[in-house]
DNA sequence: TAGTCTTTTCTGAAATTACAGAAATTTTTG
DNA sequence: CAAAAATTTCTGTAATTTCAGAAAAGACTA
């Protein structure tokens, strides 16, 4: 596959942010790639384009693949594995945060909630109050998270762009109540 | 400093994700014990409490420093510098999020300006948008990061216990408008 | 200003991670 | 079922990162 200048920026900058998304030069040229590219490309192709072994980018794909983040694509009369990865990048984000969320912090608040319901030593008051302190801000984040997670892309998006502004139309929630409530009854 | 058996565990845990979390095993660990301790701590007691090197322990504070993650702390009549991390739990959760923005998304919006504004070359029309639309979704969220970062912690933690639920407001915003305009009108 | 205490930087060794090529395994097709 | 094609795993080497101890630098005091 041939690349363009722009393009070799745009996969060389994915390998050198590598190291400091967690993921190594070789997994992050990949995914790289395979973003730009509109058709799927195979292993070999791959691995010619960027100049990675054979065996690296197929230790690569497995890596993406089990980050959900590639698809595998077959064409009728050829058995070579061709790979993509999804187009919409609403979905490539709500993907990434998901897993950056089970591997980043669902083993930490697992590990708060054991301790927490552990029974307390003495002088550990507040190293415990410390850690229900964690465990309570992760939760809250998490659990919004998993809130909006359901929230489809248009009004997601709608959303982000009205940012804290919304904050008004939360501080005028009882005023709306009345309406809501006004048309079926009256006031409070 | 001595350590009780749940200490152990949140310390130890901070090491092993380390890693994950991008930082080394020790840096981790330093954290998880100043976050622990109400007493600011020096170095020579990380050092003997954790059993690494003092010299390590250097390294790691001035790590969490450019981090903005611990401060410093001085007693009269005594030169050693004895440390700290903020206590407030949302105060250290904004810090690290703005520092991991700087560090792991930053550059890559940059990176996709950079491109963007190059001449196109013939054939990378997909890629091209692909680019866009990547430096569009980031620039999105951030923006609207950057928007809620001015928004109160208390006010905050209203807006996430509501969720998605506020979407209901949005969807009535044009309603709230008008009483909005009638509010003003009627006082203040 | 010398002496002592404290912190930081340097250095090389140890551990970990990344990677190419080889070997093994799996899949497809005749 | 065997041959061929493709993928995955294994193995040794190279590169990077982590870290302890040594050396250097800085701060305070007598």
């Amino acid at each position: 596959m041939q690349l363009t200048e722009s393009m070799q920026t745009f996969i060389s900058h994915f390998g050198e942010m590598g190291s400091r998304w967690g993921i190594n030069r070789t997994v992050g040229q990949i995914y790289a790639l395979l973003y730009l590219s509109k058709e799927p490309i195979c292993a070999d192709d791959i691995s010619e384009t960027l100049g990675f072994s054979r065996s690296n980018v197929s230790m690569g794909l497995k890596e993406l693949d089990s980050w959900r983040l590639v698809r595998v694509k077959h064409f009728q009369k050829d058995r070579k594995e061709y790979y993509t990865v999804p187009e919409d990048v609403w979905e490539i984000f709500r993907t990434l945060v998901e897993e950056r969320k089970k591997r980043e912090i669902d083993p930490t608040l697992s590990m708060l909630r054991d301790v927490i319901l552990a029974p307390k030593a003495t002088g550990e008051d507040y190293s415990r109050e410390k850690m229900q302190e964690m465990h309570d801000l992760i939760e809250m984040l998490t659990g919004w998270y998993m809130d909006m997670q359901k929230v489809e892309t248009e009004r997601l998006v709608n959303l982000l762009k009205l940012g804290s502004k919304v904050y008004k139309l939360y501080e005028m929630k009882d005023k709306l109540a009345v309406i809501a409530g006004g048309k079926k009854k009256e006031k409070r």
